[in-house]
RNA sequence: GCGAAAAUAGCUCAGUUGGUAGAGCGCCACCUUGCCAAGGUGGAGGUCGCGGGUUCGAAUCCCGUUUUUCGCUCCA
């Protein structure tokens, strides 16, 4: 355990030191789960988006992009069950250090007074036999009404305090009911503390005109709400797919462990779209979809598993997770979620508008069914960047620090070094940068021992270091080193493009799917 | 949010019973070498996370606070 957090640190200091990732405002002392990309941070973060969109957009003739914006009508949080279900009244128990939903330990305590009265329904059972009127015996047994009494008033008063988010009140009800933790028995609370995962803001110049806005907490209602726009301009026929990129915000109570879990976090979403009845062949032939492509970085069959869903939320009838084995364990990757027609149906309500699609082959319209991908972007980030990152022992007794990003997704794909920074060498090496930076990200570097130089790539992800020496003044070659294997070849300078292309191409690498 | 641990140079860390900061690596310049992190010379870089307190004197002791990691908790 202790090794797997000394990795962990280790893998957060590389993301640092090697320009990938660091703390936000690190200058104010930093900002508490945010964190921004730097110069490499960036590049491979684009290439995991690229990956992702050739793969789910482009290599599909029936699933279009969109680009939704942040802020959405609130109605549609309305519709979509978060302003419900992402507004909860936590309390905390001092002494077991506990944490419960205060409305659901007031619940748990009417709960037991009603077994109380199923008791003494089963107790007069017996007593009465055949003569026992179950409905008479619950409005005239004095205790049995003190019971019925007791509870309704405890849960008006409960729904009335939450109504009117009196929450001084909840506690006091909860200490007035003697209610003690479940765990350790103990009563001693502290205050009631509600808990909004969105985040809220304003739209309006004026105090009296503001509208109250929220920041989206997943991108996947802007696909919902534009269905039909997308769905009519582009003359889809379901089955089809909306993908969507984007920030989303989660005010979350506990943010930790790196960019695992963010409060302001960019989702890589679609939204499959399909007729009622086929969910369940979707749902399958998704996740299997969806496995493939993380399969296909050939980051380790065994570093995946699917996990099935017991419970399930409010929309859906089936969910299966990906998940990576990260440096702290096996952890949710991406999401596969049968949503029904949920959000659809729900966005209907309170709009008003049919979002309905007539399906010409059965000659009927109706709400169609979704099937939906959502994969965290930094999560994939840190999955493919601490898988990446080896402390290798070599032959001499020493060790390297490489990070084997799959080349398709490495922030710079090559770099070009002088052996020595003299006879026209460097100009030689910057030809070569001049004529490549075309089609690939490329570096130059004439410092230091070339043994060196080729480490300093290895540890920031460089692929290929293609090195010029006083041979290539006389014939045109250069040597091309790997960084996986460290062996060098000799080619000419013309091969250097076709030997890169080959090993970062998309192509190459998305065809593994199949 | 509770509990535990931590915070000193870009990174990794040292700093004795309190006496106002060091190393290695890295970085910059020059010289030298030239195919796997190891040469030489010189240089830049720290109000010791921040704010109080105790003290003649605080990186060091005390209190508060911020951030990080771990555990609990939560997780669409």
């Amino acid at each position: 355990m202790a090794n797997q957090e000394d990795d962990f640190k280790k893998v957060i200091s590389h993301a640092k030191e090697y320009g990938y990732v660091v703390q936000s405002s690190e200058i104010y002392d930093g900002l508490s789960a945010v964190y921004d990309y730097t110069q490499n941070g960036v590049e491979l973060k684009r290439n995991i988006r690229e990956y992702w969109w050739k793969a789910m957009v482009q290599l599909h003739e029936n699933i279009v992009g969109l680009d939704a914006a942040i802020f959405m009508h609130p109605t549609t949080w309305k519709a979509s069950g978060h302003i419900d279900a992402f507004n909860d009244p936590l309390i905390d128990n001092k002494d077991s250090k506990k944490r419960y939903r205060a409305d659901v330990l007031v619940e748990e305590h009417v709960a037991r007074i009603e077994g109380k009265i199923e008791k003494e329904v089963e107790k007069a059972a017996k007593r009465f036999g055949d003569a026992f009127d179950k409905a008479q015996f619950l409005s005239t047994n004095p205790r049995v009404v003190g019971y019925r009494e007791k509870a309704q008033t405890i849960l008006k008063r409960l729904g009335r305090s939450l109504e009117k988010e009196d929450l001084d009140d909840v506690k006091a009800l909860i200490e007035e009911l003697e209610i003690a933790c479940p765990l350790s028995g103990s009563k001693n609370w502290t205050d009631v503390k509600q808990f909004n995962l969105m985040f809220g803001t304003k739209i309006g110049a004026s105090s009296e005109s503001a509208m109250e806005l929220y920041l989206r907490p997943e991108t996947a209602q802007g696909i919902f709400v534009n269905f039909l726009n997308v769905q009519k301009s582009g003359r889809l026929k379901i089955p089809f797919g909306i993908a969507q990129m984007g920030k989303a915000f989660r005010n979350e109570i506990v943010a930790r462990q790196f960019i695992f879990r963010m409060r302001e976090f960019e989702q890589m979403e679609m939204q499959y779209f399909i007729r009622p009845g086929t969910q369940k062949e979707w749902y399958e032939k998704w996740k299997e979809t969806r496995l493939k492509w993380h399969l296909s970085l050939g980051m380790g069959e065994e570093n995946y598993r699917f996990h099935n869903h017991e419970k399930l939320a409010h929309y859906a009838d089936a969910a299966a997770d990906i998940e990576f084995k990260f440096p702290f364990g096996f952890k949710e990757l991406e999401g596969i979620h049968s949503r029904t027609d949920f959000d659809l149906s729900s966005h209907e309500e309170y709009s008003g508008k049919k979002l309905q699609y007539f399906d010409p082959e059965l000659n009927e319209r109706y709400v169609p069914y979704v099937i939906e991908t959502s994969i965290g972007l930094d999560r994939m980030f840190l999955a493919v960047f601490s898988h990446s990152l080896v402390e290798e022992a070599l032959d001499n007794n020493t060790t390297r620090t490489v990070l084997k990003l799959p080349a398709v997704l490495a922030p710079t794909k090559a770099a070009v070094f002088p052996l020595v920074k003299k006879d026209g060498l460097p100009e030689v090496a910057h030809q070569i940068v001049a004529d490549l930076k075309w089609d690939f990200n490329i570096m130059y570097d004439e410092k230091d021992a070339v043994g060196r130089r080729y480490r300093r790539q290895d540890a920031a992800g460089t692929p290929f270091c293609i090195t010029v020496d006083h041979q290539t003044l006389e014939d045109r070659t250069v040597t091309i080193r790997h960084r996986d294997t460290m062996e060098q070849e000799r080619i000419a300078i013309p091969e250097i493009k076709g030997i890169i292309a080959k090993a970062v191409d998309m192509k190459h690498w998305l065809q593994k799917m199949e």
